[in-house]
DNA sequence: AGCTCTATATATAAAAG
DNA sequence: TCTTTTATATATAGAGC
């Protein structure tokens, strides 16, 4: 008589996993588990998502819907009637807590700088290995070039959002002050971001 | 006799859900169950995530580990020059747009995500050996096609942001930038790796 | 690191309060 | 809108490849 093959799930406590080589395995497993409820996410109710997870190795997960391009085109056309959308929904109460989307984007910022860093070294690796070979020459510039753009780009969104930062505070100081009370969805504790689309990865693919 | 009392969950189809009270439901559900997940992946793995979520109505929804405070102290901490700035911004404004912040976040969370696939990409390549042409394997077309992606993406991004600085700064010519001319946002960013605190925030919200 | 399998823990669709 | 209930769909712990 052949006894149960499996126990099958056992529930667990939530609480930091000590095993190495099972934090290792619950974290793959529910990351995945974590990009797909994404994913459906988006697909069922039409959303934008983007997550972005730092593994306890240091590496970054990310996903993410939908791409640069589609949110640029909509950004830009927003962008006429920007301000008055804008304070619209502030006034709305619609949205979330400024302080911690300021933070979370200088987060992003630094983090994104890392990655590029991290991008350039590779890169730079790659290229003393190979420089010997005159055709991989303009790969390599255009890299050097596009990230030099990228950097350039952020240096002026930084600037932008300083500026934006300033003129609203000017504005809501000798008017309303448009932001009221806190209007931190959540009470205050936490933000997320998330993005996804069901897409290139298997049902996803993973944003950081 | 009595009938079944319900059905039970009902087996659905990941697809765009057309009737707007279901997809408001399902949104709210599954929202709090992606952010719960996400808060046991934190908790068991001892990872840092972020996710956004932008609502069909608008509204911006957000969960992140560690507290926001915690992220900006870091980074603070590592970045001199960003200081003073970030500190006014942050302490004593407290404000920005909410649109253009989110839009702008996206954004950071997309381009993180092209940085990051093209660092594996270069990351695979090294790993493979040398002994690739960019133009024949299928790896490095990829890589170029996220580059040409990234540069379209930034010149776009460099266009918005043109068109948004010259129409705030004519709206507040008359205010005075606390910013000053410090921009650089780049600072000796080392990887962050560590574990995080053995956090508490339980996964608030009290949802479920 | 990723996949399989089993048995069981959880998430959640529908309906109703 | 938020909750609760019910029945069922899914996610995933543990073990092995």
């Amino acid at each position: 008589m052949a006894k149960k093959p499996s126990l099958g799930r056992q529930k667990i406590k939530i609480a930091k996993i000590q095993i190495k080589n099972h934090l290792q395995v619950t974290f793959s497993k529910r990351r995945s588990g974590l990009f797909k409820k994404a994913s459906e996410l988006c697909t069922l109710c039409g959303v934008e998502i983007a997550i972005v997870v730092f593994s306890p190795a240091g590496k970054v997960f990310s996903f993410g819907h939908p791409k640069v391009e589609l949110i640029a085109d909509r950004f830009l056309a927003r962008n006429p009637n920007l301000n008055s959308t804008s304070l619209h929904l502030v006034e709305s109460h619609r949205l979330a807590s400024i302080p911690e989307l300021n933070m979370q984007l200088m987060y992003m910022l630094n983090e994104l700088e890392t990655e590029k860093k991290r991008s350039e070294a590779l890169d730079e690796m790659r290229k003393d290995g190979r420089s010997q070979f005159w055709w991989e020459a303009p790969i390599e510039e255009l890299n050097v070039h596009e990230l030099e753009q990228l950097k350039d780009s952020m240096e002026e969104l930084k600037k932008t959002i300083a500026i934006q930062a300033n003129k609203l505070f000017a504005e809501s100081s000798d008017s309303i002050s448009i932001f009221g009370t806190n209007n931190n969805i959540n009470g205050g504790v936490d933000h997320y971001s998330g993005a996804s689309h069901v897409q290139s990865y298997g049902y996803v693919h993973g944003m950081m």
